[in-house]
DNA sequence: CGCCAATCATTTGCATGCAAATGAGCAGCC
DNA sequence: GGCTGCTCATTTGCATGCAAATGATTGGCG
């Protein structure tokens, strides 16, 4: 009797109080998940994706860039931040060049569209993110921030 | 010389103030991130990415289930979830038959091999979750988990 | 000068993640 | 029975995300 249940009690002691849903990763996911949704849905009509808005935001702060500094800047590493700002490139939202002084490096621009762009939708990204955080109230906001800035 | 430093200033009224670093979509993606990089570093033995391990950790723990309905207790969509079962079957992990009453379903099974496994993992799973928590206090991982669970 | 380690960017391969379209099957309803 | 609408699963296309390998270039060091 005690094997008729399939595999499943075999290995509730190993198993035995591991709740996948209280764990940090599986929360995560989810909630980084539900952003993005948001996010995507609030920019639809401009068609950005997160990592898109971040990477041209940032090209438009700090108007000269390399692409490999640009990456450690909004948490892309080498590979992906090619592909954002390939991207972004073919739309016509920013430019790139490269240094004479060193010859290695991409210098990224915006161009005027794309500052354009992003100016416009800033007020978006705002309204995303309070959406995602409308669950909470404002002293959780705060606290949640703060948390997820240490946990790094 | 307003217009000298590039259209970095021509937009500074609509961005002042827009720190995306302060920004949950940001925070959140790097959690994630961080999350992942220790999660995969401590599960590099056995090569389980975090959805693979929650896939065949709820199959392992209900028995036999449903494909969509695995995805959606493991916040997966179909077209995920289809890639991630499928990976695992190739790999021996679970099995798959339709079923007889209703043959669009596709129920999911764990082998022998997925039961052990993920018993054998499970310490590192708890692992990476410690580690990941880590920068926290006790009462600032409770709390983050709290809130993440709140965000859904 | 020549060598070497480090950095920049790119490419390939693999694994999420989702939208949208598709095909199969089921269930209720007339 | 036949219609219709729903769910199940799959496929395609696109966008992260990272490891690992590659090629170009730079800078330092002897």
């Amino acid at each position: 009797m005690a094997t008729s249940e399939g595999p499943t009690n075999r290995s509730a002691e190993a198993l035995a109080g591991f709740i996948v849903e209280d764990h940090v990763g599986f929360l995560l996911r989810r909630a980084h998940q539900r952003h993005v949704a948001l996010f995507t849905a609030g920019m639809a009509h401009v068609a950005l994706t997160p990592t898109q808005f971040t990477a041209l935001l940032k090209t438009v702060e700090l108007g000269r860039i390399t692409q490999n500094h640009l990456g450690r800047l909004a948490a892309m590493d080498p590979a992906t931040i090619q592909g954002v700002v390939r991207r972004l490139i073919v739309r016509g939202l920013m430019r790139s060049g490269r240094d004479r002084m060193d010859r290695r490096t991409a210098v990224l621009e915006p161009t005027e569209a794309g500052v354009a762009l992003i100016a416009s939708v800033v007020a978006c990204a705002r309204q995303a993110h309070e959406t995602a955080l409308a669950p909470l109230s404002p002293e959780e906001r705060v606290q949640v921030l703060a948390l997820l800035r240490k946990m790094g």
